[in-house]
RNA sequence: GGCGCUGUAGCUCAGUUGGUUAGAGCGUCGCCCUGUCACGGCGAAGGUCGUGGGUUCGAGCCCCAUCAGCGUCGCCA
């Protein structure tokens, strides 16, 4: 901390402050007071007053130029030595706080500066106040340099008063403001649903709350306003809409927090092409509002069509680069990886590597490396550079399949072909998070584009890898399609769900479905998922009976709001736009929270910290 | 819990094959400077190289452990 400066070693330049020539009243009377982006050429000669913070100071030795900030923009203003405020100004630093009068004059002819809205002008100071003095900042608040993020966190108040993140959170302001105009012009309803509710198992972990009137009992925060917004539409409210914040008590992602933000919808005798209409011409509204972009409308695609052309359900539509299956090529191969995938009834799967060719072995070996970060088992690659072919796997390669699957992936020379084998399953998913990889790579993800698209067709369950139990793919309330319900007791598995994703440049940004509205068929479901009728009746009983008094049909969606701001911003960290985000372990640097408490706190919480001599602070 | 990357001045970073006194830009402090806007000039202060151990004649650099941050797998109905 050698270079910071403690506040009582400048205390005497704060002593004598200039006097401000009036009261405040009095001021305004005199002074218009100013945001520092609001003067033109048109006000030469106006009297004014400006609040804001140090930008930047530039001393001439009789001539002290200063860049006063505050969130509307920045205005030059100058010291001229003949004022008493001359001697004051001269010590000013970074991030001080000033109130300035003075009057406003064009600037001389070739020193304008184009780059600030402000820059035909500046403010010839008649009088300085210092509101406050700051320390030297842990990191440079005037401009987005990269800092530590520990220290970004634990000093939020200037990572946040740095522009990027006074651009972002003004883009949050305007998607968020943009959605509730949209559903109010529908006749939405904003209705709040409370953040302690009951924990209900399934999903994620859930945050709890401990009671005090209730020994040993515990609230949950909610993962989700699910069952709420449904009961809502039981209640006969229609069309419910929310900025909803939910917890999760996850490990936290990039594109993943513990806390955050769902723009919560749902809506009584819907069909999926009503919820869909709805929030698909949401996001149309709000990038044209506050983005002011047309969006094109919405790609659409079965879950099936997206695996098998992109390797993943929330696919980037940005750049093609689509996968091949060509194990038919390789039916009869000698190559033992391929043969016992196809043998096992896996699939092998080629992408297309543009400009590949020209990667070096061991470039391909850190390639691999990625793939069996992605899950894979390994790869194959093929060069194919103007003299032929180069591959991982050349003795077990003919020309005519290395011919074969350039054609399946359209590929040329000078590109690559990686090739993965596996079950479908995996194979695919591999295939897809490489494509992304690569698509990243070639510059083919374009942070200014977006590709929203809508995913369907979902199936109803899927096999739980270590048990190989039937769980839901989604959550249990999702209807089936249409016709499905009979495949309940015959096939499960072949069941699909009336389900929809919205995917937007390789994010999914959330997911909506028609709801089970009948009692007998929800409780079925329920026994489907292995739950007894006692477990049904202490987890959700209160929402089945709530599905007896004439629950009308209905649906919904939710979509991450923080991951939509995200891509709005170009932003490639939830983080950048969350005006108090967690670090990755969930903990509040600035806060420092979690936190013990004192003892006697967690006595009326009857509780007891296991394995902890002391399990609170004397704070 | 696993894996990977990062950690050097207040900040952002450089630091060769292991070899003398660890550097730069910004910031900070002092002096000079009347038209700058990343102002400029001169000077100064500021470092246990995340921490602990090891190898070595010698470690910022190699090895082991550990802490912190980020990314990722698991997890996220």
């Amino acid at each position: 901390m050698g270079g910071r400066i403690a506040p009582g070693s400048r205390a005497s330049s704060c002593c004598n402050t200039t006097t401000f020539p009036a009261s405040r009243k009095g001021a305004q009377a005199m002074s218009d007071r100013v945001s520092c982006g609001a003067l033109r050429a048109g006000d030469e000669r106006r009297a004014v007053e400006l609040d804001g913070w140090v930008n930047r100071r530039r001393d001439h030795g009789g001539l002290i130029f200063v860049d006063l900030r505050d969130h509307e923009g920045i205005t030059q203003v100058v010291f001229d030595p003949q004022h008493p405020s001359f001697a004051e100004a001269e010590h000013l630093r970074n991030e001080d706080v000033l109130r300035v009068s003075g009057s406003v004059r064009r600037r001389p002819a070739g020193t304008e500066n184009p780059r600030l809205a402000t820059g035909d002008v500046e403010v010839a100071v008649e009088a300085l106040e210092i509101l406050n003095r700051s320390l030297v900042p842990p990191f440079h608040v005037n401009v987005d340099e990269d800092a530590d993020e520990n220290l970004r966190l634990e000093y939020r108040y200037l990572d946040l008063r740095r522009p990027r993140m006074q651009r972002n959170l003004r883009v949050r302001h305007r998607i968020v403001k943009a959605m509730r105009d949209f559903f109010d012009s529908r006749n939405f309803l904003e209705i709040e649903t409370p953040m302690m509710i009951k924990s209900t198992p399934e999903g994620a972990r859930d945050y709890l709350v401990p009671s005090r009137l209730y020994p040993g009992s515990f609230y949950a925060l909610p993962q989700s306003p699910q069952l709420l917004k449904q009961i809502l539409m039981i209640a006969g409210f229609g069309k419910y809409m929310q900025i909803a914040r939910c917890m999760r008590d996850e490990d936290q992602r990039a594109d993943r927090l513990v806390e955050f933000t769902q723009l919560d919808v749902e809506l009584s005798f819907c069909t999926e092409e009503d919820v869909m209409e709805t929030m698909e011409s949401c996001m149309r509204y709000v990038w044209r509002e506050a983005l002011d972009v047309e969006v094109p409308p919405f790609v659409r695609m079965t879950h099936q069509e997206a695996i098998a052309r992109f390797g993943l359900d929330k696919p980037d539509l940005r750049f093609g680069l689509e996968l091949a299956d060509v194990s038919g090529i390789f039916a009869g191969t000698e190559f033992g990886v391929f043969r016992s995938a196809i043998e096992r009834g896996g699939a092998i799967v080629a992408l297309r590597y543009p400009g590949g060719a020209g990667l070096s072995r061991r470039e391909f070996d850190a390639l691999t490396e990625t793939a069996k970060q992605f899950g894979g088992k390994g790869m194959v690659w093929i060069a194919l550079s103007g003299d032929g072919h180069k591959s991982s796997a050349a003795r077990f390669l003919t020309d005519a399949n290395v011919e074969a699957v350039r054609r399946a992936a359209a590929a040329q020379t000078g590109d690559a072909l990686l090739l993965f084998a596996d079950s479908a399953e995996l194979a695919h998913a591999v295939a897809g998070k490489m494509r992304n990889e690569v698509g990243e790579r070639c510059g083919l993800r374009d942070p200014n584009a977006f590709a929203f698209a809508w995913v369907t067709g979902f199936p109803y369950l899927e096999a739980d890898e270590e048990t190989g139990k039937p769980i839901p793919a989604h959550h249990p309330f999702t209807a089936p399609a249409p016709g499905d319900w009979e495949l309940i007791d015959r096939d499960p598995m072949r069941m699909r769900a009336q389900h929809y994703d919205m995917v937007l440049n390789g994010y999914e940004l959330g997911s909506g479905s028609i709801r089970i509205h009948k009692a007998d068929e929800q409780r079925k479901i329920f026994e489907m998922l292995g739950l007894t009728p006692q477990q049904v009746q202490d987890r959700f009983g209160f929402f089945v009976r709530a599905l007896d008094y004439g629950a009308p049909p209905h649906g919904g969606m939710a979509l991450g709001i923080d991951r939509i701001v995200m891509i709005a911003c170009a932003e490639e960290n939830l983080r950048e736009v969350t005006a108090f985000p967690k670090n990755q372990v969930a903990r509040d640097l600035m806060m420092d929270a979690p936190a013990p408490v004192p003892e006697q706190l967690v006595r009326d919480l009857h509780l007891r910290i296991a394995g902890h001599d002391r399990p609170s602070s004397s704070v």
